[in-house]
DNA sequence: ATTGTTATTGCGCAATAGCGCAACTATGTA
DNA sequence: TACATAGTTGCGCTATTGCGCAATAACAAT
């Protein structure tokens, strides 16, 4: 018994992985942590936004596993987990990349259809 | 000019993508749909849920161009339009498995150090 | 102690996502 | 025509997410 929760365990865990990479805010500090550890102003300055909210997506960064921290003096230094996920990151982006080209494609077979 | 906005489209589309795949029954249609196409009342059976929710998930999947739908006769058969992101799927997932991992192993490290 | 930086957090609100119910469409069969 | 099966959609509700503002904490320097 419980096998069907079970079974179902791992997509929820899934998606919740998911669900971190799912706000464009939260992508761009990964990226931009690609190049090694940043302090939480420097990814505001990089980033253009108030430093609120890049506070709030490294908590839930944070909270998640998907950061570590180290406080020196009054900075806060803060870096990937597993750089390791930077390869699911840029297979994504792949993915991404590969369905605008198809979507660019039909687009364009649209455009001769109603063009003829 | 526009360049700000421009850098920041690619990660909101990026994070599109990463929405689509936040929800636990999207991933496990497309893990059902690993093995090749099936239909709507398949997926619903196989995962027991309301065939309504599973047709709900079938859209959003198919209007952001993760699935292409086929009519045969009464039924309609799913596919992933993107095989390859499969590879992003695994890679994702493993990712989760590794930082269960380590979370487990800190667990491990916490539990001692409360014992000691 | 007070002031200046750096960073986080609680609160409130607007926007979005998830989902069940009932109604509806589309196809096949008698 | 009427009926059954397969699937989708509109509606309404609840839960979650995103984000700004103001308050707060942690550290350095005077």
């Amino acid at each position: 018994m419980a096998e069907k929760n079970d079974s179902k365990l791992i997509y929820e865990m899934h998606a919740q992985v998911c669900s971190v990479l799912s706000n464009a805010k939260r992508l761009e500090i990964i990226d931009l942590l690609r190049a090694g550890e940043r302090t939480a102003g420097g990814l505001t300055r990089a980033m253009g936004v108030s430093k609120t909210n890049v506070s709030q997506q490294l908590a839930v960064l944070r909270n998640k596993g998907i950061l570590l921290s180290r406080r020196e003096d009054q900075h806060i230094y803060y870096r990937l987990a597993f750089p390791g996920m930077l390869k699911a990151y840029d297979l994504l982006r792949q993915v991404l990349l590969l369905r605008l080209r198809e979507q660019g494609k039909a687009a364009a077979r649209l455009g001769r259809k109603n063009r003829a």
